[in-house]
DNA sequence: GAAAAACATGAATAGTGATTCATAATTCAT
DNA sequence: ATGAATTATGAATCACTATTCATGTTTTTC
């Protein structure tokens, strides 16, 4: 019965050897305490400083529990940073969902990212750290927006909704912005409202620099 | 014409308990083999997974000879960091000294950063890495940067020479540009040839995305 | 050309923290 | 109700590596 044959189930799980899933509701709160509790413990100190034992003590269980979920601490990292992407694809495109205008749509976006990484700052240091920990993870990670942006980009300058460009290196560059300025928020504890800030950028954006 | 002027001759030391300077020729090269290893090594496989003995390896010489110059990992670290912002400032400021144009400024610095970081790719890894193993050194690193480019972009549009806007956030904003471009060719393996880059990014930089 | 200073060595130390495991408690299925 | 499955515990293990140090070598000094 309990042999661990083709786990075809419901999961389409991606990973090879993944702590076991709770099969109870129990246990699923329990993995959630401890998941939770390493975004918070792990964007603190950083994946180093952050022992098991920092974790499962800030979840409220004992050490050996953190094993019957996660099969190690690079695990739930890299959990963490597909999770990261998973909620920001969805955050930015229910804002951006239904805008026209392509330039509008790229305010909303930026709005509603560092909306987001204001709200969840530890889990925004953990997908910079990814670079680090798990570079295969970071880098599906921007992959997939970036490849997202671009096709944006291209449709709207097909479209004749912005100026032509390389779409690639434009994708890059506002990824570019958006990250900084979360980053001057979150690292750098800037105070500027997040409105403020997503009109100025916005203004350099559409307009650039020039008089 | 090195009329910076920028360091004194030979600080003796900034900081609290560093390594023993050396005083001999054979010290002096033995030292700069160690940092020099310590960039490759650390650059390429990041803080943790860079041990001392693989440092050593790579400099050729024992393990012990480290701790005569560097009194401890984090040490060398923090010294690669300031090295790459002390020449990072001097290589951007030789590009654009003489620029009387802010926008072809803005160009030549952009160039000029992203042929530095193609040439030294260990070394940004380090300065990224850096806002996880040293906080302070980054933070230092940033807002040095951050606040020469917030005076700048302020003169220029005191000056008329570009569009009136808020110079804090445009400063990080473009910062976040240059190094999101830097990180698509170090870290993504991108071969756009730089000047592309270059052009395509001041492109944006200068007149938006607005038809 | 000696003693002193500086430099170099690499084996030993020592602290750390991820992971394991034997055991126990709780919940589930019938 | 009861055996099976699942979940929880936390002390012990175990590998790893930064740092130290006693000893040896090279360079400088006079």
């Amino acid at each position: 019965m309990s042999e661990t044959g083709t786990p075809a189930k419901d999961q389409p799980d991606r990973d090879a050897q993944t702590g076991r899933e709770p099969k109870t509701a129990r246990g699923e709160a329990t993995r959630r305490a401890i998941l939770g509790a390493a975004e918070k413990v792990i964007g603190r100190q950083g994946f180093n400083e952050a022992s098991i034992g920092s974790i499962t003590r800030e979840a409220g269980v004992a050490q050996g529990t953190f094993y019957i979920y996660f099969s190690s601490k690079d695990e739930v990292f890299s959990e963490l940073v597909v999770e990261m992407g998973r909620m920001l694809r969805h955050v930015i495109s229910e804002a951006t969902g239904g805008m026209a205008d392509r330039l509008e749509a790229e305010r909303e976006g930026l709005r509603a990212f560092l909306t987001f990484v204001a709200s969840r700052p530890e889990l925004y240091r953990i997908v910079q750290e990814a670079q680090f920990v798990d570079p295969d993870a970071y880098r599906a990670y921007f992959r997939t927006f970036a490849e997202g942006y671009r096709q944006g980009l291209a449709e709207a300058a097909e479209a004749g909704a912005i100026r032509p460009g390389n779409a690639d290196v434009r994708a890059w560059a506002l990824m570019g912005i958006a990250r900084a300025l979360g980053e001057y928020s979150v690292v750098f504890g800037d105070t500027t409202p997040i409105d403020e800030v997503v009109d100025i950028a916005h203004d350099l954006i559409v307009d650039g620099l020039r008089k």
